[in-house]
RNA sequence: GGCGUCAUGGCCGAGUGGCUAGGCAGGGCUCUGCAAAAGCUCGUACAGCGGUUCGAAUCCGCUUGACGCCUCCA
């Protein structure tokens, strides 16, 4: 098999994927938080990792994709308050309504994506137990403290045997000169240092037992908790967005190697930002989109409603570890690609095979994965996927020609690409619906070629035209007339 | 202020020390009753200034600009 390579941020470069057990991958993706919906930006990420589990099952690894949901709650300042609970007062709701509630809806968004599962979803509420147990493993191995009812990793500590920074190419001595203005009421030894656990004040409504005291677990826990419980105390591959790589992958490579005395990831993968007007989709900004608002155009950023499918285009057209710009011309752009390549290959499959082959279909193939194999490129593989669109027209205007065995391979790796690994769903599914809408377009189909024949240009313009108006548009072509819905 | 990333043709967006990215838009052509659609085809770009080199958009330095992280964030 081909070498893969990965780029792996801890060494900033391209490596040879190895997997520590010949033939499996174990990969973890930090999940969302299910404090509200997910926005765009937050899809792109949870997308590309889709994009690379697919790419690995299609080379025929057994994977276990661990994508965690964050229902536990994060802090967000220094008022003792964090967002699930937050949430929970202004909605009036239990915090496990709250995430019930989000965790439906990002299933059902990730649905729409035509996403597959991952092999394990675990919560953060769901290992309270794992947690605590790390936490006074970490305690006893000297690299944590515990003041009122806290307890706190000792990230100075920590940072004279091992590196903390060693994933974001930060020097904790540089860190600490840069700090800003302490805020007075810490309990932590240092401002570097983040809670482990944290003691919940009376009004803190998520709250569980510790030996500690009351209270929840820290920020970063659960992922080192739930990644080595699924995974083991050294894996193949961690991903998350740009933006969690530092303190949480720096603090969960901490918080493994305090427990398991050596470095947790073999692979750590960070998906780029997706921007709109040039700046980061967040959501406590409220510059984001959101996928449903995608669906129906219900969003002052884009003039009309896109299909899932067309979204993820253009997000594939990019690649996973560039900065991404979402706007309504660059999407409208995706639009029309994505629907050519998709009638391209509704035209492949009418297409006769003939004696010989003028194309070397073998060496198309090779390129595409090439291209994947190259730390998964897939814009490059859609570059290679439109010289076969390009192939398709030209065989179906017979000024190429492929053999029947050329052709039956042409058909399976671009089906492989373009549905397995990208993704991608053609949007002109039949339902039921569907299909009477068909047969009566076919009839005013027809009606207008009596008409045409007839020279009866105004009754067959008349057709055409109101057609297009109400959105489906008629095509005339040789083989006879097609029609397309907008 | 610290760390880091990036600047590509009208737009989006790859890649690379010398050889076509690709998509969208635009020009030309084919097809067509006219259109539309579709197809074919064309364009020759890499922020600025230096340097290395036979040769750089691709490597190095500086300048400018943008963005990300440093605080919850995919």
């Amino acid at each position: 098999m081909r070498d893969l390579l990965i780029y792996n941020s801890l060494s900033n470069k391209k490596e040879i994927f190895e997997p520590i057990k010949e033939g499996y991958v174990g990969m973890y993706v930090c999940g969302p938080t299910v404090y509200s919906n997910v926005h765009l930006g937050n899809v792109r990420t949870f997308m590309s990792f889709d994009m690379i589990y697919r790419y690995f099952l299609h080379l025929g690894y057994k994977v276990r994709y661990v994508r965690n949901i964050t229902d536990a709650g994060h802090l967000t300042d220094d008022s003792e308050e964090d967002k699930i609970s937050t949430k929970a007062r202004l909605e009036k709701l239990e915090p496990m309504e709250i995430v019930q509630k989000y965790t439906t809806d990002f299933h059902q968004i990730l649905q729409k994506f035509n996403f597959l599962s991952p092999s394990i979803e675990p919560t953060a509420t769901g290992h309270i137990i794992e947690q605590i147990e790390a936490i006074k493993t970490i305690l006893k191995n000297g690299l944590a403290y515990e003041v009122n009812g806290s307890v706190y990793f000792d990230v100075l500590k920590y940072n004279e045997t091992e590196h903390y920074g060693i994933l974001s190419k930060r020097n904790i001595e540089d860190a600490i000169e840069n700090t800003r203005a302490l805020d007075g009421q810490s309990d932590k030894r240092n401002p570097q240092d983040f809670a482990l656990w944290k003691k919940a004040e009376p009004e803190h409504i998520q709250r569980w037992n510790s030996p500690w005291g009351v209270g929840f677990p820290g920020w970063h826990l659960e992922c080192t908790v739930m990644s080595t419980k699924y995974l083991g105390e050294v894996f193949d591959i961690h991903g998350g967005g740009m933006d969690l790589k530092f303190p949480h992958h720096e603090c969960e490579i901490a918080q493994a190697q305090a427990c398991n005395h050596q470095a947790p990831v073999r692979y750590w993968m960070h998906g780029n930002m997706l921007t709109m007007n040039g700046k980061k989709m967040s959501k406590s900004t409220g510059n984001n989109i959101l996928p449903e608002e995608i669906f129906t155009g219900d969003n002052d950023n884009i003039t009309k409603g896109y299909a899932p499918s067309v979204a993820r285009f253009f997000m594939m057209q990019a690649h996973y570890r560039s900065v991404l710009d979402f706007s309504n011309d660059a999407i409208m752009a995706s639009e029309k690609g994505h629907n050519r390549l998709m009638e391209a290959l509704v035209v492949l499959e009418s297409l006769k095979a003939e004696a010989t082959s003028t194309l070397d279909v073998s060496a198309w193939k090779e390129k595409c994965y090439a291209a994947m194999s190259d730390d998964f490129n897939t814009p490059v593989l859609i570059a290679h996927l439109f010289e076969a669109v390009k192939w398709i027209n030209l065989l179906k205007e017979g000024r190429e020609s492929l053999m029947a065995q050329d052709l039956k391979l042409l058909l399976e790796t671009l089906s492989v690409f373009v549905f397995d690994v990208l993704g991608l769903e053609n949007t002109q599914e039949s339902d039921d619906g569907s299909k009477k809408l068909d047969a009566l377009v076919r009839i005013l189909i027809d009606m207008r070629n009596e008409a045409r024949e007839n020279r009866d240009w105004a009754l067959s313009d008349k057709i055409r035209d109101q057609l297009l108006a109400m959105g489906i548009q008629l095509k005339d072509g040789k083989e006879g007339t097609m029609y397309s819905i907008h």
